[in-house]
DNA sequence: CTTGACTTGTGTGTTGCTCACAGGTTTATA
DNA sequence: TATAAACCTGTGAGCAACACACAAGTCAAG
């Protein structure tokens, strides 16, 4: 099976499927006569299994760990649920500094939306952003 | 005034003042001895609204455009509240994201937290993952 | 046998820094 | 005055997770 046809069985793109074989996540053989990559049914439960880390919230280096640790023959489960507790973590404060982004934003622009334009001069580029508060 | 001392009345890491600077954002003059950066008054300025920006939403190429815009003469303000109306927009989806992304992993966590290890055989690496629906 | 459609691998660009590194400069001490 | 230590500099590379560009290779139709 090469690139495409991996890529469609398991509905990823195909450049996904090549930087998943870059970074070493994928370790297909290679075609003799042209270097091209041949995967195999596997190939496609652990495409999948990828897949669904990371729509729970696993990074690629942290999807590769537990591929490691489930490969040595132990229970990678205890290390999964560690890693998603910490990622709930930190997710919650990416999320609170977006929250208060979006806040600064659209105050920003409520503000904005009353006042006029103003040319810049040699101490103000635009005054809109320079008013904006301190911190 | 060169990388440190600048970094230091904008508050900024002095890295950062040479990330600027590799971007052009920020465009000092050089020693001619030893090539080191050197800034004015203008660029302590040019950087805290850069910062200010930034605090707003704005990424670096975007702020790059509103002071080329605004070295141009004209008022960037007009520019300055479209590109904050998009970047309102943007957030919203990402933020979104964000959140369906914290349910799907504290419902993952909440569900695995009852159940034991399992240990990984052909067919699943972690089934807590595996089980963790189709989608 | 050539055209064209499709695929492949690799290299590079993306964002906003941060770190590593080798070297230059300033300051303190002997 | 020499020298060592502390501090600063510029540049290059690395990060996450791809997307895109590009030349070269493959395959079927005519």
């Amino acid at each position: 099976m090469m690139v495409k046809e991996l890529s469609q069985a398991a509905n990823v793109s195909a450049d996904s499927v090549r930087y998943y074989t870059r970074i070493g996540l994928l370790k297909p053989e290679r075609d003799r006569n042209n270097g091209y990559k041949l995967f195999t049914d596997t190939d496609v439960k652990r495409l999948r299994f990828i897949r669904r880390a990371q729509s729970l919230g696993y990074t690629l280096a942290e999807i590769q760990h537990i591929l490691d640790h489930a490969h040595s023959g132990k229970s990678p489960c205890p290390l999964v649920r560690d890693i998603i507790r910490k990622r709930i973590e930190d997710n919650r404060v990416k999320l609170d500094e977006l929250k208060a982004l979006q806040e600064r934003m659209e105050n920003a622009l409520q503000d904005w939306e009353q006042r006029g334009d103003g040319v810049p001069d040699g101490d103000t580029v635009c005054y809109l952003i320079d008013l904006a508060g301190e911190e």
